[in-house]
DNA sequence: CTTGACAGACAGACTGGTCTGTTTTATATT
DNA sequence: AATATAAAACAGACCAGTCTGTCTGTCAAG
């Protein structure tokens, strides 16, 4: 086991921790010598990579949003028709949600850790969920009958993002996928 | 101001102080210290009435528990038509919300900060999204024209409380009302 | 004279972060 | 290919501060 982990570099070995870590306690219960023992990594060799523990969840965020955005790519390329790339996402993000055992949604459970709304960890939260509100919002714009009034369209739109937001939320808190399931009948209602 | 907390009690006293704490700070940021020095209580004192910071939490989300509750039954007591009653119940919510200053829903923040699902106040917090559930589920069932499928009748009964979810979570993350005025949008178009 | 609240020292564990000094590793030069 | 050198990772002591929780002893009111 040690061989597998340490055929990654010091800072990826920490990355890859925290990566774990962080969704199953989150950001404050997690401490930095929790981080460098299990990553097997000197606090020294830690803090040549980080300065903080606060640059380093700001790195961890920045990947996250990344491998996100590259989520959503992969998705849209997969499919065709916006209405089931609609189904998709629900379905990845269902998916991601049970593979986390059920800790909801990463971005959502740490920013609820700093009060502070401008810090830079919150900052980096919103721009994640507004690259997903838009691009949800384009599918459904996109799946909904040409005839819809341009004002309907645009509600159904921002109440399918709200959907999963809430769908996100409630996994956790039921440990259950029902939200899911639920949401994305809702979400059938509205683009019907 | 001293003489202003000081007319309660000292448990009254340090319950008062943490619901404006929880609120602001989340619960692991806030420290005994803190809560004794703003509360104007000795250490002792505290340990008098509660036997650790987590039977604090305890009967304070049980209290917020009671309130919630007497909130909703209020809230149902002032109008009569269903469809009115999601109407203030959506206002109500988003009205605590501002007034909190957009620190979202007070129970998902907490739920966030125990990663045991097991935890009882993740399990009291479970609870009362179950209440707010049923309640919105009751309502919705309610307003709905009386031909309505009971399949779709459930779907979108589970929909609107999906949409306050997400309404609470996100007006944290945005530190605006807009995801309630688009819920509350969104519930009129399913409920028409 | 009992009860509850007071102040605040104290314990022991833990926090994020610094620092010293050693060992490994990789690269560059002979 | 062997050696020199620089960079990086290592272990772990250490610091100042914070954490929850305990304890001793005082004081005031009913």
């Amino acid at each position: 086991m040690d061989k597998v982990i340490k055929q990654l570099n010091p800072k990826d070995r920490i990355l890859k921790t925290v990566e774990r870590l962080f969704c199953e306690q989150g950001y404050l219960s997690t401490g930095i010598n929790q981080i460098i023992a299990e990553a097997q990594v000197a606090k020294a060799s830690f803090y040549q990579h980080f300065s903080s523990k606060e640059a380093l969840i700001l790195e961890y965020l920045e990947n996250y949003h990344n491998a996100f955005g590259n989520l959503l790519k992969q998705l849209d390329k997969q499919h065709q028709e916006p209405g089931i790339k609609i189904e998709a996402l629900f379905d990845a993000l269902a998916d991601s949600v049970q593979k986390g055992n059920f800790k909801g949604c990463i971005f959502l459970n740490i920013s609820a850790e700093f009060s502070e709304p401008e810090s830079k960890p919150r900052q980096l939260i919103a721009q994640c969920k507004t690259d997903l509100k838009e691009y949800t919002e384009k599918l459904v714009l996109g799946a909904l009958p040409a005839d819809t009034k341009p004002e309907v369209a645009q509600i159904k739109a921002t109440a399918v993002y709200l959907l999963i937001e809430g769908a996100l939320v409630d996994s956790r808190i039921y440990h259950d996928l029902w939200p899911f399931e639920s949401g994305k009948a809702a979400m059938r209602q509205l683009l019907s």
